[in-house]
RNA sequence: GUGGGCGUAGCUCAGUUGGUCAGAGCGCCAGGUUGUGGCCCUGGAGGUCGUGGGUUCAAGUCCCAUCGCUCACCCCA
């Protein structure tokens, strides 16, 4: 109502929705640091080349959502529209290669692409993910997948489906490349306008495409798993083999072919079930290429990216509630104007004893201010008025029973825990 | 970029074929209880009816434009 409003397709996160976010990020955390990843915080803009080198030119990301700008200094610049190709230049630039290899990090924090937003798509929208860098070991592979199912289910996602897929290495997807131009060949005029484009620029999408027309003329498509070499092979079955020995379901999905160009050998996306048309909720694979790709030696990675405005869908399609703590342990209230000072002193006391505490500024009738209290989710009100000051004494009332006792100020202001401790355990 | 739906108080929405149409519930503030929350009662604040044009004696109510929100397509997280 008022003129100016958040940019279209970005949103604040008020208190009571901020709680879930941080819930999330400490599963996050915590499962990540459990599987021995370490964070990394990347800038969230970068030099424009980094994402057109690494995702590749032929991509959406690249085409039409980024974020670019110039700066006063005349370089390109774009917001990151995802987090990978930034932790691979950051690896390359601090020479991670040095350490002990594999590197293993995760990132957290907002990502931006120039899109029309509608359910579970922003423009500014949040990921985590892991990449684990210097390995191409398939046990790798299996490890980051492995990770991103935790999360889901430390959050208490269910009926989380994986879908799996091989794009081969530079030595065998060119070979499928060439298999695929064959068999289309005779039917571009069938295809969709976009998938003639990307007949010649990047083929391999076009099993990606949805257009009716150009799913018809991919019935009979090759498929990758026939093309690949024997190391693609070999790893791409070890991969699956990990998984199941876990007792870990998936489901072989040869269209899976991710809308960016770095992916080599395993590529997967988690979907969760029921949330219409946004339903990948991560989505990540391996690729041996892009740290070259980006200037840098050979370096063999895999990671993955989630959502997590889709994973908060996700919840609430499930209807799992994220617990929601009351927020203060006290409210400390106070009737006339010396009682204000005493006030003070106790919310300080309280505070330093590691209780969150809040005290009455507006000089409101009592009444007024259990009322706001109540509505704060508070556990206790301390009540000091004129009166408990004469005797040099306090009330604790508690809120969720309606209990309350009077004790000496002197114990309040020393040893508070007792007080407000006792009465949380009845 | 393409297509559909919607824009009336903080929120959810009523407002019949244009003529007390500027409202209700919830929320908020205050009082009833001059020192005690949640229930109840009373009162109050709060809206250029998204914005700008047009039609009309008269427009939330019709027309056009515009902005925004939303859903879907493409694609992705």
């Amino acid at each position: 109502m008022s003129g100016i409003s958040a940019p279209r397709g970005t949103k604040d996160i008020l208190p009571g929705e901020v709680e879930k976010w941080q819930y999330m990020e400490d599963i996050v955390r915590r499962v990540c640091a459990g599987y021995g990843y370490r964070e990394i915080r990347t800038p969230l803009f970068e030099h424009t080349e980094l994402f057109q080198r690494g995702i590749g030119e032929a991509t959406d990301i690249v085409e039409k959502e980024m974020y670019t700008f110039t700066d006063r200094g005349g370089r390109s610049i774009t917001l990151r529209p995802e987090g990978t190709a930034p932790v691979v230049r950051a690896y390359l630039e601090h020479k991670l290669y040095g350490s002990a290899q594999p590197v293993r990090l995760f990132y957290l924090g907002p990502m931006f692409r120039y899109e029309r937003p509608q359910a579970g798509r922003y423009r500014q929208f949040h990921q985590f993910g892991v990449e684990a860098l210097g390995s191409q070991d398939p046990l790798m592979d299996t490890e980051t997948i492995l990770v991103a199912l935790t999360i889901f289910e430390e959050l208490g996602l269910e009926n989380l489906h994986i879908e799996l897929n091989s794009m081969g290495c530079p030595q065998c997807r060119p070979r499928y490349r060439e298999g695929l131009k064959d068999y289309l060949k005779g039917r571009l005029d069938g295809l969709c306008s976009v998938c003639q484009t990307r007949y010649e620029l990047n083929p391999v999408r076009i099993l990606d495409c949805k257009e009716d027309a150009c799913r018809k003329e991919l019935e009979g498509v090759p498929e990758i798993g026939d093309y690949l070499c024997p190391e693609c092979r070999g790893h791409f079955e070890l991969v699956q083999r990990y998984l199941t020995s876990l007792g870990r379901s998936f489901s072989l999905n040869p269209r899976l072919v991710r809308g960016l160009d770095y992916y080599t050998k395993t590529v997967f996306e988690v979907i969760a079930p029921g949330m219409g048309a946004q339903n990948a909720v991560a989505g990540g694979g391996r690729y041996d290429g892009l740290a070259e790709e980006c200037g840098g030696r050979e370096t063999p990675a895999v990671g993955f990216a989630a959502g997590m405005e889709r994973l908060l869908l996700a919840l609430e399609s499930q209807g799992k509630e994220l617990p929601l703590p009351r927020e203060l342990d006290a409210f400390v209230a106070v009737v006339g104007d010396s009682a204000r000072t005493m006030g003070l002193k106790v919310a300080v006391a309280l505070r330093q004893r590691g209780f969150k505490a809040a005290m009455e500024t507006e000089g409101r009738s009592l009444r007024a201010q259990l009322k706001a209290a109540d509505r704060l989710l508070v556990k206790h009100v301390v009540i000091i008025g004129e009166e408990e000051l004469g005797r040099s004494a306090a009330i604790i009332r508690n809120m969720e029973d309606g209990g309350q006792q009077e004790v000496p100020l002197e114990q309040l202001l020393e040893a508070p825990e007792r007080l407000l401790l006792q009465k949380i355990s009845d």
